[in-house]
DNA sequence: AAGTAAATTTTTTTT
DNA sequence: AAATTTACTT
């Protein structure tokens, strides 16, 4: 058969073990999305599965669009008269919840509302409020985190109580206020994302007409990146696959990254205990990355100790070595960055480049400097179009009017468009509505109506907008019930909300270009709409239920140039050219990570994602200087540049830089390196390494001067003659080894702030001072001016302190 | 009640 | 530094 024919012996072996438990662990790029559809064709062409009968399960629309279109393309030749649901798993919930929910008997009726994360945070914050707890001690988002692991692993509320009963009062609000969300959301009749998954589980356990029906209806199960199921994911499959054990799961552990969404690795290294009759394949040949890049990834995994030994090798050729660019603050690596771009660019725009970073807040940089050189991008994640206020209200207005119940949705928009309805009004409103135990919506209707025995506090004025509020929705209601079968076209419902609502009128109002903007937005929205009527899908409740569940990665255009995201959304993901940057202890690893021993392996883990995505060229880069909270702060190396083949890299810096300290250095200690690098004192043993070797370097001596003048742009080597200061000339000679550390830090510090060393009067990041009781330190930052000068300061054995630079009495150390 | 100014917080990572 | 929340005017 020639689908086949494109497969190694391993591939084919997993595409044609088609029965019993199949667990394939696929190292990065091994070709499993190929496994996987191939497989697909192959039960339905040869061993003639009714494509009804087979699930694919992922994690994101997008990994299934993409099997989707796959599967069409092996298939296109095929006379079929179904086709196989490939479905993440939170939209596989939906519907299966849409369709039997009231079976729970838990009072959800099927047009439940989906909560996002802005939904839930908003409840618990109500929570924390009307539970008199104080919102200072007991942040909304944390707890609102604390709830969702305790969903994801299985826990209940009764059982989260049990355990926290005798332990600390905190925890103890946090139960009380779990309670309490739980309720609200059931009387919302909302779920959020945690629910989708519990309700669905609970639901199968529950009923064995429910779990019949899927059983039969599933003959075939596969599950793709197993190894980020959690505990509800796996209870799932459990159930799903309790008839037959066709289940095939495919993953790696060493891209297990999902750790902190209670994703479970044991579900993939236990799976031959879950599953006793379970074939293993390991699929090992990459078909992506140069060796170079595999062998760079290898040597940062191998740190890691839980790990299952998998080596990954390739046929490809050896191909070029990384490239590694020290920064001296974020701008300059944003230019770095943007400036190999351009020369890429220039000589094959074919080829796709991304840029990843850890966290989406490290993107501003390197979209200025891709702007500045005109070079056009892609950004994945960050804000996606459902989140933007605009469309979210709109969202709002037909959630509500799906279900009335919603109180959240409902709290959205009654004030937006502005119906004189002000904070006074409303939490009258809502504080009856609680007192009744009645949804909110309810509670407008009763005093709309005047049906409400006890006096209220609302002026006349503020009851009429409340009717008038009422017939808005109403009216809506009526639309959206036509449009919700699919009777009506959700454009329709879509643009009433937009329209009928006064939404469009206020921001045309309005008339600013924000404004403007924003009716673009909307504009797409009912464009998107329109698309929906189109595809003939399920009506305005699938329309919305998709507007909840799409996120940010399933935009991700495949052929854009240039694309950024953060190491997270880049899984799956391959590239010829990649740009790793932002390499610093603190981000990469980040900061919330240093103190686990775990969580470090999955920084590690991600750092080996990261890495693995390069096909050609793979670029890691750092910079001195971050601003973080809008504060300076001086950088280290990340760790896992010191895990990689050194040997490996080419150094891009201008001048003296980490890698050519860790280099010349046979301490393989990476602190060291990065203590001496900053200029600070090594500790006795590993001084005694770094003598002499690179200072003394006459080379290294011209390259850093040379740079000292290079401070208009990074990028370009100076050109031209270079003065060398001769006072510093002379001092280089008598200069013991370390002190070479001490300019290499100047070299790093702001441009600004290289002035001759008599005329500095201020300690700036990364200067190094004495205080009388602390003794030497190094300063992390520095805030405010004139007087009121704040330095944070590092000092050995101390700590840090914050310190007044005026009365601090702080010499230059 | 609504708009503006001031204060406070935010950054992991995502369905 | 930017965004969000709160406090303060009008």
């Amino acid at each position: 058969m020639d689908i086949l024919s494109s497969l190694n012996p391993q591939q084919i072996e997993a595409v044609k073990t088609a029965d019993g438990p199949l667990l394939i662990l696929a190292g990065a790029g091994s070709g499993k999305t190929r496994v996987i559809t191939v497989r697909i064709a192959y039960l339905i062409t040869e061993r003639k599965v009714q494509p009804y009968n087979i699930l694919a399960v992922t994690f994101t629309n997008k990994a299934a669009g993409e099997m989707r279109s796959r599967v069409q393309t092996l298939l296109k030749d095929e006379k079929i008269d179904s086709f196989p649901l490939l479905s993440t798993f939170h939209s596989l919930c939906v519907r299966i919840l849409r369709q039997d929910i009231e079976k729970l008997e838990e009072g959800y009726t099927r047009s439940f509302t989906i909560y996002d994360t802005d939904d839930s945070n908003k409840v618990v914050k109500a929570c924390i409020k009307d539970l008199g707890l104080d919102e200072k001690q007991l942040a909304p988002r944390f707890v609102r985190s604390a709830i969702s692991s305790a969903k994801n692993r299985g826990e209940d509320v009764d059982l989260f109580t049990s355990r926290v009963e005798q332990t600390d009062e905190r925890r103890a609000a946090m139960a009380k206020v779990f309670k309490m969300y739980e309720e609200r959301l059931n009387k919302a009749n909302a779920l959020d994302f945690d629910d989708l998954l519990i309700k669905t589980v609970k639901l199968l356990r529950k009923s064995k007409d429910v779990r019949d029906k899927y059983n039969d209806r599933f003959k075939y199960i596969l599950v793709d990146e197993y190894q980020d199921t959690n505990a509800l994911q796996f209870a799932m499959i459990s159930f799903l696959t309790e008839k037959q054990q066709n289940i095939c799961v495919v993953g790696d552990d060493a891209q297990s990254i999902y750790g902190f969404r209670q994703a479970d690795i044991r579900n993939i290294l236990e799976f031959e205990q879950h599953f006793p009759d379970a074939k293993v394949i390991l699929l090992e040949q990459n078909y992506r990355s140069t060796q170079t890049i595999l062998d760079a990834a290898d040597s940062i995994i191998s740190n890691n100790t839980k790990q299952k030994k998998k080596k990954l090798w390739t046929a490809n050729p050896g191909g070029e070595r990384l490239f590694y660019f020290q920064a001296t603050d974020s701008d300059s690596e944003g230019r770095f960055v943007a400036s190999r771009i351009e020369e890429h660019r220039r000589r094959d725009a074919s080829e796709r480049i991304a840029i990843l970073y850890r966290t989406n807040a490290q993107s501003r940089v390197f979209e200025e400097s891709l702007r500045r050189l005109r070079i056009d991008y892609n950004i994945v994640g960050g804000f996606s179009f459902y989140e933007r206020a605009e469309i979210k209200d709109i969202i709002a207005y037909l959630k509500m009017a799906l279900n009335p119940f919603d109180d959240i949705a409902l709290l959205r928009v009654i004030n937006t468009p502005p119906r004189s309805l002000g904070k006074t009004s409303l939490d009258e409103l809502t504080s009856r509505a609680r007192q009744r135990d009645v949804s909110v919506w309810e509670m407008l209707c009763a005093i709309a109506d005047d049906k409400i025995d006890q006096p209220v506090n609302l002026t006349p004025r503020a009851k009429e907008a409340m009717r008038k509020f009422k017939a808005v929705v109403e009216k809506l209601h009526e639309k959206a019930a036509e449009a919700a079968g699919g009777e009506k076209p959700v454009s329709d419902v879509v643009i009433a909300a937009i329209e009928d609502t006064g939404y469009s009128l206020m921001l045309r109002v309005e008339n600013s270009d924000e404004a403007e903007a924003r009716l673009e937005n909307l504009e797409e929205l009912v464009n998107a709409a329109v698309d929906y009527d189109k595809a003939e899908e399920n009506g305005l409740r699938d329309f919305i239920d998709h507007a909840a569940l799409i996120s940010d990665t399933d935009k991700y255009d495949g052929n854009a140039g240039v694309t950024m995201m953060t190491v997270h959304m880049a899984k799956g993901l391959e590239f010829p050219i990649v740009f790793l940057v932002g390499l610093e202890d603190g981000i990469f690893p980040h900061s919330r990570s240093l103190n686990d021993q775990s969580e470090l392996e999955e920084e590690r883990r991600l750092a080996y994602v990261a890495i693995t995505r390069a096909e050609k060229l793979l670029y890691v880069t750092h910079s001195m200087r971050r601003r973080v909270y809008g504060e300076e702060i001086v950088a280290e190396p990340s760790q896992f540049l010191n895990e990689m083949p050194l040997e490996l890299i080419d150094d891009l810096s201008r001048g003296p830089s980490w890698l050519s300290y860790a280099r010349s250095s046979t301490a393989k200690d990476s602190k060291d390196t990065i203590t001496a690098l900053r200029g600070e004192r090594v500790p006795e043993k590993a001084k005694a390494v770094y003598t002499g070797k690179t200072y003394n370097s006459a080379d290294a001596i011209a390259e850093f001067f040379k740079n000292r003048e290079t401070r208009a742009d990074d990028v370009r080597t100076a050109s031209g003659s270079h003065r060398i200061d001769p006072a510093n000339n002379e001092s280089r000679n008598r200069e013991k080894p370390l002190s070479g550390f001490d300019k290499l830090k100047a070299l790093a510090s702001d441009p600004k702030v290289q002035v001759p060393k008599s005329t500095i009067d201020e300690f700036s990041a990364g200067s190094h001072v004495r205080h009388s009781k602390y003794g030497k330190g190094l300063v992390l930052r520095r805030e405010g001016t004139g007087d009121n000068v704040k330095l944070t300061v590092s000092f050995p054995g101390f700590g840090q302190k914050k310190l007044i630079e005026k009365y601090a009495n702080l010499e230059k150390a």
